[in-house]
DNA sequence: CGGATGGTTGACGTTAACGTCAACCATGTT
DNA sequence: AACATGGTTGACGTTAACGTCAACCATCCG
């Protein structure tokens, strides 16, 4: 932190972040969304996402990065890339035809379906932890004080 | 299917399941859960299950057959089994002392905000393949009868 | 001009969670 | 006695989801 020679106002003179808010580079959304840059790639190896290219350079706009979020609330659900896939392939379906519309609707059903029981599951799991708190906490109140 | 030789009644002399319907041998739980032997013996390996031994051969109590539906469960919510593991030595807490009270209401409630914050992705998730579901609904009887 | 910075594509390494043999043993049935 | 059945322990193979590294390119900056 030297001190000594004259700053010039923070010198800001082209990061080339933060130009438009619209537009993001990969490191960025790296550090946003506490992942690594290879993880992105990786994603965009496997047809999940797929910014836009300014020569060779990867520049993600919002719907790519809304589309990130979706992938990580995946995973954090337990999900694999490949259902994540599929999950995301819902929400830019096609509803021109009847056939595709009616098609969606069975996948959106089933997933729904396995999202329920998986909320049971979650449920469940809560209430037997909560049990065993409440165990605990009664056990510490109790004997000594 | 010959049915040319006199039929001794179903045989049945000597079938080793059913036997207590306490002790149950490893390609049972493995059918009854839809699993292999081997993953079952691996999670053994892994310290998550230690059924009892009878000579060589693995012998599951009621217990052990919980532990295993546990562990499943686990599973079905995206867990790690290092996740799982941790998750059922809560199960099993030595409360003779306070301090082991103490730590163990630590990591209960730490895995609660978890599961409770997944919970919530869980329910967005829901909210919104049921969006897409009531456009794909609305789509369908609207248009075309 | 010479770094420093940030991006790129391979290509190989790694960890988790098993699958898949092979080789073996014990027991009951034919 | 011979075999079918069900169990055991290695040991190696496999897939997913990245980590890590090398070699390279473009740009900015003092």
């Amino acid at each position: 932190m030297r001190s000594s020679i004259p700053k010039r106002m923070k010198k800001q003179v082209n990061k080339p972040e933060a130009q438009t808010a619209d537009l993001f580079a990969i490191t960025e959304l790296a550090r946003e969304f506490g992942i690594s840059t290879r993880a992105i790639r990786f994603y965009e190896s496997k047809g999940l996402i797929f910014p836009k290219r300014v020569g060779g350079t990867r520049v993600f706009r919002r719907r790519d990065r809304a589309r990130l979020q979706l992938i990580l609330r995946g995973k954090r659900l337990g999900f694999s890339l490949k259902d994540i896939s599929e999950y995301l392939s819902l929400y830019e379906a096609d509803n021109s035809q009847k056939a595709q519309t009616e098609m969606l609707l069975e996948k959106v059903n089933s997933r729904l379906d396995l999202l329920r029981s998986q909320k049971k599951d979650l449920e469940t799991t809560i209430d037997e932890l909560t049990e065993i708190k409440k165990l605990a906490d009664e056990q510490l109140s109790q004997k000594s004080d």
